[in-house]
DNA sequence: ATTGCTACCGGGAAATTTCCCGTATCCGTT
DNA sequence: AACGGATACGGGAAATTTCCCGGTAGCAAT
């Protein structure tokens, strides 16, 4: 009896190679497979798919890692979730095992190591991958401070984002330039910056705006 | 007799498992994979390989790609070059072209297409991805104005991705605010922005300044 | 030697960002 | 009814960014 496994990632070529992958270790069925957490959720509904391992990626388009994973969490919580990331200074991913995922795992790594960390998965139901412990810690020292913003904040970051001077912005969202200037302030606060081509950087960083 | 292949790709995970999916091809014999471009030379350099594809990853710690291609293509030209790449909008691919690739493929692709792809190169000697024609198109729309920056502003532009003032990052390149002031108004023509900001945006999205 | 080009630098001023100060309203808790 | 807290707003000022005006020095070509 093969373990069954999915997969979501919106790079079909990595997608497709990684299932593959994964069947060349004859351990593995991959029942699903999808572009976005959209997509994964109407095949989950339709289909009578019970995959026991989800290989999640953090950045996706429409329906990205997170609320994936804290869906399937909530609906599925016999599911173990596995995050696939491409940078290691990627802090989403605390929020990541937050929703819910039992492991992470960076692209760069070897698919020896994938292996291994599937089967502990499967068996202990977890795994720290040994060569990113040191990112993970770092990760965790941050995470009592793990940015929580609002959707206001967060809306306001994006216009951050770009050309626009604040007044632009605060015409945009139907405020004083004085309100934005207090969201400023607490993004601010809550970044560690101390300018606004920072809180942009970092808002790239930490995967708050798309590009 | 199998085509002969060769990979280079940071993402370790993502170069093996293309690399199986290549080889499940039944028609490609993967003949050197490397991480990046500077261990790709070393194994062409050493062993006697000589694939006559290569895909090559972008984006890539310690030698890029448009390195890299530039490199193949000056030494082993017989060698047809394809660019591999996460992003549509990284105008770094035309770069890429001007180095000599013959063909550029997002990962997003199919697999299906991939094979088409390579088919058609090893016959034809080229391709020209069906469904990314209108992306190929509009950047070779911006290709006469193909953002051209010498080195001091690309390090230049590296400091203004960051927290610091323009007077910070004047100490720092021993130069006065003035010139930086130059520095900027040029720069701005040339990504044809109005502000730091958007500055910092834009070199981030041409992947002129990484992360 | 003069022209043209590029890199570098300066004074000054308007626009924008950043950071103070304080106020008012709504809302759930006690 | 009093309270904290979250949210929205305003006046004013310093710092920084943005954009003018200009100039010098080196260097290659004519």
């Amino acid at each position: 009896m093969k373990i069954p496994i999915g997969i979501v990632d919106d790079h079909q070529l990595f997608l497709k190679s990684l299932s593959l992958m994964l069947k060349s270790f004859e351990v593995y069925d991959v029942v699903v497979e999808a572009l976005n957490g959209k997509e994964l959720q109407e095949k989950i509904l339709q289909g009578n798919i019970a995959p026991s391992i989800m290989l999640i990626d953090v950045n996706m388009p429409v329906m990205n890692g997170i609320e994936t994973a804290k869906w399937l969490n909530a609906n599925y919580p016999q599911i173990k979730l596995v995050a696939l990331s491409m940078n290691d200074n990627d802090t989403v991913i605390i929020d990541m095992i937050k929703a819910g995922c039992c492991a992470y795992l960076l692209k760069e790594t070897h698919p020896d190591e994938l292996e291994k960390a599937l089967l502990e998965i499967h068996t202990k139901g977890y795994y720290n991958a040994d060569a990113s412990n040191i990112n993970f810690r770092r990760l965790l020292q941050s995470e009592k401070e793990a940015v929580q913003i609002t959707d206001k904040e967060k809306l306001f970051l994006q216009y951050a984002c770009s050309d626009m001077t604040y007044k632009e912005i605060a015409a945009l969202m139907f405020l004083s330039e004085r309100t934005i200037d207090g969201y400023r302030e607490t993004l601010f606060g809550k970044l560690k910056v101390q300018s606004r081509v920072g809180l942009a950087m970092e808002a790239i960083r930490k995967g708050l705006v798309a590009l």
